[in-house]
DNA sequence: GACTATTTCTGAACGCGTTCAAAAAAGTTC
DNA sequence: GAACTTTTTTGAACGCGTTCAGAAATAGTC
C-alpha cells in the first residue's frame, strides 16, 4: 500500500473529498471522459466548481484516484486465482482476462486515460515519479504471480520477469483501448495467443543453451530499471 | 507517397494554407505545443482565427502535418544509409540514430504529440485510420531497409519484419520522449543495446529448429495486421 | 464566549480550442 | 460587366479546464 499525503485537514473535508471523487467516478463510467466536465461533477456533488479544485489539483489528478481504485479491485480479485491455479500460463491468462473485465465499464474513457498517461509531464504517466507508488503496487501483483510458480526458472529471469510481465500487461491494455470489436473479443484473442507464445518463449529462454543471450538481455533490462529508479 | 485530398480550391487558398502551416511549425519548434495557441498562429500568420480552422479541422490535424514533414526528412536522409550499409544491424542502428536526431528540435513537445497519439479518437493515433497513409509510408521505410539485406532470412519472417521493426522503432521513440538524460544519451544507449539484441534474436529465429515457434508467432502477427486493415 | 488561525467553499474571471452565421473576395457563366 | 455560385475570411460566441481573491465555516486557544 502506498502512503497518501492528506490534503484534507478535517472530517468534513474528507467527506467532501470522497463525495466529489465518487460523483466523478459515477459520471465517468456513465458519460465518458469528455462529457464529464468539472462543472458537471461539482454540480451533481452539490459543490462549487472552485471547491472541486480545492481537493483535486486537476481533472487528471481526479483520474489518478480511478487508477488506484481499479487496481485495488483487480488485486483483490486476483488473489483467489493464485490459490487455485499454480502454472504461470494459467495465472497469466486469468489475471489478464480479469484485468480487462475490471476495466470494462471504463473503456470509453480509458483511451483518454492512456492519452494523458503517455505524456511525460502528466502525473498519470505510469513511468513517471508521481505514479511510482501505483506502479510498484502494480508490479508487485506480478511478483506474487511469479513467486511461487511451479516451473523452474533461471534466477536472473525470475528476477526480471515481474517487470517484464507488467510491461507486457500494459501493452495488452493499450491494445484493448484501441479494440472496438464487439465485447472486445479481439483483446481476449490476443491475450490467449500472446500468453501462449510468452509461455513458450519463457520455456525456450530457460534452456541452458540460451544462457548467453538470456543473460545479456536480462542484464540490459536490469540496467534500464536501475536508471529509471535513479533519475526517473 | 500517399494521396492527399485537397481541401483548398484556389491557389490563394493553397497559399494561405501553407502560410498557416509554416507559421505553426515555426511556433511549435520555438515555444512548444501548449504555448503555441491557435490564436498565436493565426495572428503571426496575419489571418483570422476562424480562417485557420477553415484549413485545419483542429490543432491536432495541424500536428499531423508535422508528422508528415519530419518523416519525409527522415526518409530522404535514410536513403544514403542504405547505399553504404548492407547489414540489417548496421542499417537499423544508423536509421534509428538518425530518426532521433531528426526529431531532436521537437523533443519538448514530442511528449504532447505522443500523448494525443495514444488516444484512439485522435487523428494522430498512429494505429488509427486517419494516420494510415503516414503509417504506410513509415513502414515502407523499413520494407526498404529489409528488402535487399544481405543475410538470408526465412520468408515468413522477412514478410513481417518491416512491421515489427516499425513497432520497435515506435517503442524507441516512446523511450526517447521520456528520456531527460543529457543529450538523450540514454536513448542512444538503448538503441545500441536493443539493436544488438534484436540482431541476435533474428539470427536465432532464423534457425531451422525455431521454425515451429517462429511460424506460430509470425502467423499471429499477420493475423493481427489483417484485422487492423479490415476494420481499423 | 471572544479572538485568531486555519480550512472549506464560492463565484467571477481568464485563456484556451472550437463553432458558426454571415461578410468579403474570387471564380464562373451568360 | 451583370448575375450567380463557390471559396475564403472574419469576428463574435460557446463551453471547457483552471485560477484566485476573498467570504463563510470551522478548529484551536485563552
Amino acid at each position: 500500500m502506498s502512503k497518501q499525503k492528506k490534503d484534507t485537514k478535517t472530517p468534513k473535508g474528507e467527506q467532501t473529498r470522497t463525495l466529489i471523487l465518487n460523483t466523478a467516478l459515477d459520471l465517468l463510467a456513465e458519460r465518458g471522459y469528455e462529457k464529464t466536465t468539472m462543472r458537471a461533477i461539482a454540480e451533481k456533488a452539490g459543490v462549487s466548481l472552485g471547491n472541486a479544485y480545492h481537493y483535486f489539483k486537476s481533472k487528471e489528478h481526479l483520474i489518478q484516484a480511478f487508477y488506484h481504485r481499479t487496481h485495488q479491485e483487480h488485486l483483490a480479485a486476483s488473489v483467489p486465482i493464485f490459490e487455485k491455479e499454480g502454472s504461470l500460463k494459467g495465472r497469466l491468462l486469468q489475471v489478464l482476462r480479469l484485468k480487462i473485465k475490471t476495466l470494462e465499464p471504463y473503456h470509453e474513457f480509458a483511451g483518454v486515460l492512456f492519452k494523458t498517461a503517455a505524456d511525460p509531464h502528466s502525473p498519470l504517466n505510469p513511468f513517471g515519479q508521481d505514479a511510482a507508488p501505483i506502479r510498484r503496487d502494480s508490479i508487485q501483483l506480478f511478483e506474487t504471480l511469479v513467486s511461487d510458480v511451479k516451473a523452474r526458472l533461471p534466477a536472473e529471469l525470475k528476477a526480471e520477469l515481474p517487470y517484464l510481465l507488467w510491461l507486457y500487461h500494459m501493452g495488452i491494455i493499450l491494445f484493448w483501448i484501441h479494440d472496438r470489436s464487439p465485447k472486445h473479443a479481439r483483446t481476449y484473442y490476443v491475450i490467449d495467443r500472446t500468453v501462449d507464445l510468452l509461455d513458450r518463449l519463457i520455456t525456450l529462454a530457460s534452456n541452458p543453451l540460451m544462457r548467453p543471450l538470456r543473460k545479456r538481455s536480462l542484464q540490459f533490462v536490469a540496467d534500464l530499471r536501475a536508471l529509471e529508479l535513479a533519475e526517473g
